[in-house]
DNA sequence: GTAGGTGCAAATCGTTTGCAGTACA
DNA sequence: TGTACTGCAAACGATTTGCACCTAC
């Protein structure tokens, strides 16, 4: 196999940046719950280039399209897809949690600590060396959480 | 196969569970700030077993013996301790902070997710990588968490 | 003496909850 | 139809801030 310059992957966005609506119908249903026109928006809302959004601006995206809308149905639809795995939550110091729809493959985070922005990465050497330290100390590995942070290119030139 | 020089160290560190009058002030006027005896007693609190307390947690302690500090005397100290890195702050899920008196070596973390066993380990070459993602994503790295999660000796030999 | 530190209370911010009305199955 | 879902606003918990009074230097 031919190895690549770097190791480090950044995840392109390979995955399809939006669910069908049969997709989502059956991510709700499996949690047991009603399809409601909320629900299928913030699933949309979230498959859109799959990025890590924040509740706020899950918010301002289904509100241009449900003005109705109210916080405490985001939150609560985002905290039912977090127990159920369909989304995973990033939360960095203080800054407000981040919400991504369940990646297919595994990756890592790296963190803007000013701006709070995310970048996922996978680092095959990296990942190696956990199994390594983790044999070392005699354990089995069975997972792993590795969040770098720092300040993203965008935050270092603003200074 | 033999092991060869491990770069994982697994940290024996004893450390020093109070501060001296001399150490504390010290910190104190590292930071360019004066020493009152507030400052004094939450630094003494954090030396005490130098465990990872909560901001509620340095209140109580340090109420005992000045029952007129506030709060805000608690976060604005505990602000400038992390700013200068003599504490580290941890943030888990939307849990409260809390707060260790530096540690010597830095570390990271393998833990037993069924014992609940924590052991600390250092490995250069892992360090070493995670700047070289931080410099390939443009980041400029000033932190990391890393946790191992798995399966330690005494539980696997226990099945 | 004076700049910086303090306690208090009110403010903030992200998130959660109670409730009365609404809509999905 | 009935139960789950919703929006609203108020409640929440951790942390921050404004301000008038102190205190280390």
């Amino acid at each position: 196999m031919k190895l690549p310059r770097s190791q480090t992957q950044v995840s392109k966005s390979v995955k399809a940046d939006r669910l069908t609506d049969v997709e989502i119908k059956k991510i709700i249903r499996e949690m047991h719950l009603k399809v409601t026109h909320q629900r299928r928006a913030i699933l949309e809302v979230l498959a859109v280039g799959r990025h890590h959004f924040t509740a706020q601006e899950i918010f301002d995206l289904v509100h241009k399209r449900f003005p109705e809308i109210g916080f405490a149905t985001v939150y609560r639809f985002l905290k039912k897809l977090t127990e159920y795995k369909f989304v995973s939550e990033v939360r960095m110091g203080g800054l407000p949690a981040r919400y991504e729809l369940a990646p297919t493959h595994h990756h890592d985070h790296m963190s803007c600590i000013e701006c709070g922005k995310i970048v996922e990465f996978e680092n095959y050497a990296i990942e190696n060396l956990q199994e390594k330290v983790a044999a070392e100390l005699g354990f089995e590995l069975t997972g792993h959480v590795l969040e770098l942070y720092g300040i993203c290119p965008d935050c270092r030139k603003g200074k």
